[in-house]
DNA sequence: TGGGGCAACTGGAACGCTCCAAAATAGCAC
DNA sequence: GTGCTATTTTGGAGCGTTCCAGTTGCCCCA
């Protein structure tokens, strides 16, 4: 027993209208050579029966659909929240649609949803975090449908990112600039990929520009898998080297490390300068009050999506493109200069 | 110049393994009646090409779907990003695949994410945000495909929420509990809805059982259109009340306020307490700490997805639902006894 | 009066699948 | 062999569109 929605279909509008599918069809997509009297008796029957044409049927006769897969780790981290809603607006502004795949750093979760979406015929695949296992979703994706990178990199498929290496610059520059000499990054801690690798090399030559030495800590583990005292004893431990500054690879960690800092007793930033990375809408309240690198998330948003139409379209051909976003340094309340 | 995805057909499949569409039909569907033997070289051969049923294809033939559609206004919003990853979650568990439509508030927007919504037949709308335009909405949807609000309130479709009321009564509870006399209650600065309502019912019924004067507040106007100080003079107005606790009505008010009363030079919880709704991640950082209701997504997600399912399947029928989740306090740094 | 030309309209094939009724094959007892 | 049943396989209709090749009807001009 099948509860069964009541959609009109093209032959009811004709029926109702007096004419043809061919006419009803011929109005619903607007193409020219309908007489004015008889498109608006078609549309006064569209109207009348409530008639919405049937995107699966079009889409299966025009074998193309406007459906954009998009992959995304952890919908509910506040930065991939607002890169998925910039996709969404993008994608609806060009006449896709987005269709969301949350992976929770799942492989399982990943692959079924990326061949969901192949099932579904998306018209390409937006990936919004690094995929867990890229090679397999390699081998769904390559050949079939355009793929693009959106704030993650990988040797096939297009590239959009914000300058990560430019950006890390930036804050390791800003750290300097403000008087600090021993200024640690901290990687990424929930992934490692290129734009963590890109950041760190950002901040690798600022440091040696500066004739400072680098230094490079990673979290034992994913934060919600490991216990505050660890994490707590971990940064004690990296905060007695007397680093008086940290840049994070991201917000997430740099917020991370700014509860360790409060839990510890060490006062931000006049004890530790701290710098994130994203600049999602936690770092600006007044209470967190984060220096960070900004994302342009609409326009990172924009730049892919537009990449991809093109790919679909046609109009882009050839060898994966890179497109690198410029970003910009916001200065807060969690740096200033050192103590000394 | 359209860049033609190259997928494999049902009927590549029945040539590669010599065999008609009905058995390969039959094998993908996982029904009886194939012989081993036969079925193996199916699956080799699907193996083979890379071939994944298209799934327009199928809906269409089998008059129904499993999209399911969910308007939110904002997927930026934290506690909306993380209800939809939960809804996200609740769907593909169940076989289904939500479609997000981010609203933005906007009419336009809404009514024609709706339409494009309904034009993939999807099986169910689940409204994640109160509609901006309830009878467009309506008017769209009912009586085609069962619509489930969630977390909002409608006088058609099936309801799923906490338990607002209840809530509202443990949070102003929780104020006279520890001594509060003089309590106000802040409105939605976003929009006015049922949830507001039942909130601000739940707090006036503890207040008049406690014996105390009931003092509601709302913002002037949608904060993001309200600048800092007009914001701030508003707050201190209220202040001067002699106001020594606040209840918002969810997280994001609350953090508004708090960051108001920062920028006041009025010390929470010393000189004000605040308690919030919906304990989005933000509120559990340490150094927001809010004393907030918490509202159980994951489960929330789940009894909507159910609902909206058995609906689908024709398991659930008769008037609308209405299902209420239970509540929970949970107190953090933002409350306290106060001064006097 | 007979076409020619043009705008308006129409029927049919196709898209890739499901599902059913019917056909083919196999198995087995006589 | 034959007949009968059970298993396996198959062709065809149909889902709601698009799009193309016609067909129709009308006006105008020779």
């Amino acid at each position: 027993m099948t509860a069964v929605a009541k959609h009109a279909t093209i032959f009811d509008v004709a029926r109702e209208a007096g004419v043809s599918k061919s006419t009803v069809s011929n109005v619903i997509r607007g193409v020219g050579g309908v007489a004015p009297e008889t498109r608006l008796r078609v549309q006064e029957a569209i109207e009348q029966l409530g008639y919405r044409p049937n995107v699966l049927a079009r889409q299966l006769v025009q074998q193309r659909t406007t459906t954009l897969g998009v992959v995304v780790g952890d919908l509910g981290n506040p930065f991939y929240a607002e890169m998925a809603k910039q996709v969404e607006r993008a994608a609806t502004g060009r006449g896709y649609r987005a269709m969301f795949c949350n992976t929770q750093g799942d492989e399982e979760a990943e692959s079924s949803g990326l061949e969901s979406l192949m099932e579904y015929r998306a018209a390409g695949i937006l990936f919004l975090s690094h995929p867990t296992d890229l090679g397999r979703a390699r081998s769904v994706v390559e050949g079939r449908v355009p793929a693009v990178f959106l704030t993650c990199t990988a040797d096939w498929g297009d590239v959009v990112s914000g300058d990560d290496e430019a950006g890390a610059e930036l804050a390791t520059q800003h750290l300097v600039d403000i008087g600090h000499r021993r200024i640690a990054y901290f990687a990424d801690p929930i992934v490692e990929d290129a734009a963590d690798r890109d950041r760190q090399t950002g901040y690798r030559r600022v440091m040696q520009r500066a004739n400072l030495e680098a230094t490079v800590f990673h979290w034992d583990r994913r934060p919600g898998e490991l216990d505050r005292d660890a994490r707590d004893k971990q940064v004690d431990g990296i905060l007695r080297n007397r680093i008086t500054a940290v840049f994070s690879s991201n917000d997430y960690g740099a917020i991370e490390l700014l509860e360790c800092a409060d839990r510890l007793g060490v006062r931000v930033p006049e004890e530790l300068s701290i710098v994130g990375f994203d600049d999602v809408v936690m770092a600006g309240l007044a209470r967190i009050s984060l220096t960070t690198i900004r994302q342009p998330k609409p326009e990172l948003a924009n730049v892919a999506v537009e990449i991809i139409a093109a790919r679909v379209q046609g109009e882009l051909e050839g060898p994966p493109q890179r497109k690198t976003l410029d970003l910009e340094l916001v200065v807060r309340g969690s740096t200033a200069p050192p103590a000394g």
